[in-house]
DNA sequence: GGAAATCGTTACTTTTTTGTCAAGATTGCA
DNA sequence: TGCAATCTTGACAAAAAAGTAACGATTTCC
């Protein structure tokens, strides 16, 4: 499984967005140097993530992008869904909804395992807001300590 | 987030093998035919997999491939690392290792995610079997259980 | 009003991933 | 032995993703 590119600085940028105190904004070329990407490659991602409605942004001097809505009511999976098709998706068809592209109608053999995952990474996504990756340990701390509560469940619930 | 092509058929023909009585084998044509793929495009993926130490191979009329291990001794963490480089990887370097490739030495805002993602997919991923994914609905359900129980401890842990 | 800074949009190029082909090697069987 | 079935391997072609460039539109400030 692979996070895209896009996936991945887009919601870099986002985290910068996050970050800025109030009245700040910050401009293309400095979100591309904090992330070590081209002005025009950060412009086609703030562009999709404006027209999206995660950003504001405002042109001419002093223009630049701040957040649109406040950073505590961002989920990451919302975000995900916008830069890439969702959380997961696969060669097939979407598995959330019907298989028909793909020849396995109706007895896929792998397809509990795609609903599966596609599952625990929602649900993991859902509940992270851009709000708690901006500055500190002890919000990650929290996340971590989520995540090993998953793993003693999977131990617990072992088939 | 997305399941390569290359790991989603790869582990396809897998469960195909992994269905198989004792004895039997199946050829390319066959299981090409059964996953909607070309003969070149599943030889390829067995090739892999042959390398890899999953399935054996026999040439020649009545050749074919088979399981070179037992189906419940094979994790599908297993499969997907040797399919594709681990069972999540990112544009900018693995996180489970140093990162050393991305502009963020120390301070990666997003590396909290991407390390959180990492251990529940590999977790889930590592306690499902080739087996578990053989015939039928009872152990579907089973692993089903198991991960609606990750979601009520993702409720109960919420950050 | 004009120049400079900034975003918006589309088209294009490069790279990576997927998929195909063809020639070779091995095996079984008549 | 020789033919047919089968896997093996590397080179090639097509498609998708990632990244770049160019030009247009808007705003600020003098």
């Amino acid at each position: 499984m692979k996070i895209s590119a896009q996936e991945e600085y887009g919601l870099r940028c986002l985290v910068q967005l996050a970050s800025l105190n109030e009245g700040e904004s910050v401009t293309l070329p400095q979100m591309a140097e904090r992330e070590g990407i081209s002005t025009a490659n950060a412009g086609k991602l703030m562009w999709l993530l404006n027209k999206a409605g995660f950003v504001q942004s405002t042109r001419g001097t002093k223009g630049g992008y701040l957040l649109a809505r406040p950073a505590n009511e961002i989920r990451l999976s919302e975000i995900i869904k916008v830069l890439d098709e969702d959380v997961i998706d696969n060669h097939c068809g979407s598995y959330t909804g019907v298989l028909d592209i793909c020849v396995h109608k109706g007895d896929c053999g792998i397809r509990p395992v795609l609903v599966g995952l596609h599952e625990i990474v929602e649900n993991a996504l859902s509940q992270i807001t851009l709000a708690q990756l901006v500055g500190g340990e002890r919000k990650v701390d929290a996340m971590f300590h989520s995540i090993q509560g998953i793993h003693r469940t999977l131990e617990a619930n072992r088939v």
